[in-house]
RNA sequence: GCGACCGUGGUCUAGUCUGGUCUAGGACAAAGGCCUUCCAAGCCUUUAACCCGUGUUCAAAUCCCGGCGGUCGCACCA
């Protein structure tokens, strides 16, 4: 979709507002900048934790789950066990000539050479150079082919023997690698989820688009571990008939990109989307931006296509928004990660982290235990052959082996080269022992929030144009300020008034600003201007009855109230149970008078 | 990373083609004061910019080169 924008649009006025508000900003301005880093103002950091807090309200307290903080900086172990190292390094090539880059797996594939994933650089550059591959766009020579990681390294150390350590590119490792902990700590429970919020960084190679593509983010993670066996979430009961958008992998492989407008039960049951708990925690996304003012129209759901998907992923969704300028642009990506991460931990650090889930009952199980007869086989075998496949038995999964021995007539163990097992090689006895539980490893449902994008996103449907005054008409339970305070004219007593109910308001928690400066028109302006839902001000009437008026940002209607009153009441309106006419009696408007 | 266009106070812009009249003009914003009984009123005062670095020239916001940054397109975004 190519947008022109002869005049300003959303992301010009928006990133002014920013700049001239302090909302966000990029960052190192002094020194020119960097692209892809951005910096959150005074007002900025304030929506910005308020947004994340509403998620932890969302997903965390009401689902009953929990939240970690792991390290930025993880050793490359880490990143070896997560597949990060080898699939955020891209091996590039360059042209000597036009100075063109390349990924070199990208251009043999596209070239119709077929090479595997995770070939080495040495084997990629003899491809092009053995099918004398050169510079599609003007024909020039290749250079040798160099890695490129997206990840930022870092020695840990300073002294000799110092380890490299690596910038986490997204905080989900952080579960994974505590997962064990955390469970333990958290009594053995699933369905388990692990939320996690905090900053990542990749090294992009050319971040645009604002904020909505950095080098140094927040992301949301939240982990869902699960036992495979039971992949039903109760609360999906509560919420059956929501209405999601969702834009499924046939619509657009036929290019008509339509939206099904299903309810959570229609999307279940007729297999858009398989997955019980992952289609809950999208419905959830939906709801939580819905909150954050981004109507639920304006967002749809995205399901990856398989060319696009992690390879451990048996479905993946994105989450996405409607933005003026770059169109449809995700904001979540909720994937099902299978066992994938925790069983690649378990590989690689070699230690258990499986769960063990006890039976209701202790059940009676029929094992296979293979014999193996070493008279048979040490006739048919070498003694150091036999010795072998004794031990290869005694490794493998017996059920497995009878199975395969009793249906195929053989088995095939994995030694090399393989050998072929046959039934005339083992004795089987069937025995009947009692199980009282199972051990697996929990697979993992995956949402995972861009915070940045979603901060923009929230920016952009908060902001509306009045003639030449601008708001942000944010929900009032993310409003940075909650309220300002103004005395009517700066004279007469009012200042001080005012400063008292101020103060009144700070001690009792709430977020006040006090502004004196300029017309009463003007404070409201500046107040509307970074969103805030109420201007109180303190008229020649509150020195007569302690009454003052409250301004509503969206309606500018006024009504009046005992300055007393408000903490209780205040409380009650940021908890959405009173609405903004029920603070008070109404106030007719009055006409400026001094300026005629 | 490649290509096109672009970079002037806090914000938006005039000026760049055709070097000097520009130690840079305007609008809005901001700070201080006066005034002020409800939606950016008025008056006074103040702050404040040619992205950075070379070069060409008697003279550079203006022309050349390099860097940084921005937007768009391509590529990238497991």
């Amino acid at each position: 979709m190519v947008l022109e924008h002869m005049s300003t649009d959303l992301y010009d006025k928006i990133s002014n507002l920013g700049k001239r508000r302090g909302i966000i900003f990029p960052a190192f301005e002094i020194y020119g900048g960097v692209s892809g880093f951005f910096d959150y103002g005074p007002v900025g950091a304030l929506l910005k934790r308020n947004i994340e807090d509403r998620w932890r309200d969302f997903f965390v307290n009401k689902e009953g789950m929990v939240e970690l903080e792991s390290s930025l900086i993880m050793p490359s172990q880490v990143f070896e066990a997560s597949g990060h190292l080898s699939h955020f390094t891209d091996i590039m090539t360059k042209c000597t000539k036009c100075n063109r880059a390349y990924r070199t797996d990208n251009l043999l594939n596209e070239l119709g050479i077929e090479c595997r994933e995770g070939m080495k650089i040495d084997e990629l550059d003899k491809l092009v150079e053995e099918n004398s591959i050169r510079c599609p766009e003007c024909g020039g020579a290749l250079t040798k082919s160099e890695p490129f990681n997206l990840m930022f390294q870092v020695k840990i150390g300073s002294y000799g023997g110092s380890i490299i350590g690596y910038g986490r590119p997204e905080v989900a490792q952080g579960q994974f690698v505590n997962f064990k902990r955390i469970y333990s700590a958290e009594r053995e429970r699933l369905p388990l989820g692990i939320a996690q919020i905090g900053r990542c960084v990749r090294n992009e190679i050319a971040p645009r688009k604002g904020p909505i593509r950095l080098r140094e983010f927040t992301i949301i993670d939240y982990e869902i571990f699960m036992d495979p066996e039971n992949t039903s979430y109760s609360r999906i009961k509560l919420v059956e008939d929501q209405k999601l958008r969702i834009l499924p992998i046939s619509e657009q492989v036929s290019k008509t990109n339509k939206i099904l407008e299903v309810t959570i039960k229609e999307a279940l049951e007729e297999g858009i989307v398989k997955n019980q708990v992952l289609c809950y925690f999208m419905a959830l996304a939906v709801k939580f931006l819905d909150n954050l003012g981004i109507p639920s129209e304006k967002q749809r759901l995205r399901e990856q296509l398989p060319e696009e998907r992690a390879h451990y992923s048996s479905e993946t969704f994105d989450q996405e928004v409607w933005l003026e300028r770059w169109g449809w642009t995700e904001v979540s990506g909720h994937a099902y990660r299978s066992d994938y991460d925790l069983r690649n931990h378990m590989a690689h650090s070699g230690v258990d982290l499986r769960v063990y889930k006890a039976f209701d009952q202790p059940k009676k199980v029929i094992k296979a235990i293979v014999k193996p007869r070493i008279d048979v086989l040490e006739t048919e075998f070498s003694r150091e052959d036999a010795q072998k496949i004794i031990s290869l038995i005694s490794k493998g999964d017996q059920n497995i082996i009878e199975r395969e021995l009793k249906t195929k007539g053989f088995y095939e163990l994995t030694g090399l080269p393989p050998i072929r097992l046959e039934l005339k090689h083992v004795e089987i006895i069937m025995e009947e022992v009692i199980e009282s539980g199972r051990s697996f490893i929990p697979h993992v449902v995956e949402p995972s929030f861009g915070i940045d994008r979603i901060f923009y996103s929230t920016l952009e449907y908060a902001f509306a144009e009045k003639g030449n005054r601008m708001t942000l008409k944010l929900p009032k339970e993310i409003a940075p300020i909650s309220a300002g305070i103004f005395p009517l004219v700066s004279r007469d007593g009012l200042p001080e008034e005012a400063k008292k109910l101020y103060e009144l308001l700070q001690d009792e928690g709430f977020k006040v600003r006090y502004d004196e400066s300029d017309s009463i028109g003007r404070r409201y302006a500046r107040a509307d201007e970074i969103g805030v839902p109420l201007c109180i001000t303190i008229d020649y009437q509150t020195l007569q009855d302690k009454t003052v008026t409250l301004r509503d940002i969206n309606t500018w209607k006024q009504i009046r109230n005992k300055s007393t009153e408000l903490p209780q009441l205040l409380r009650e309106y940021f908890k959405n149970r009173l609405q903004f006419d029920e603070l008070g009696k109404p106030v007719e408007q009055r006409k400026n008078q001094s300026h005629n």
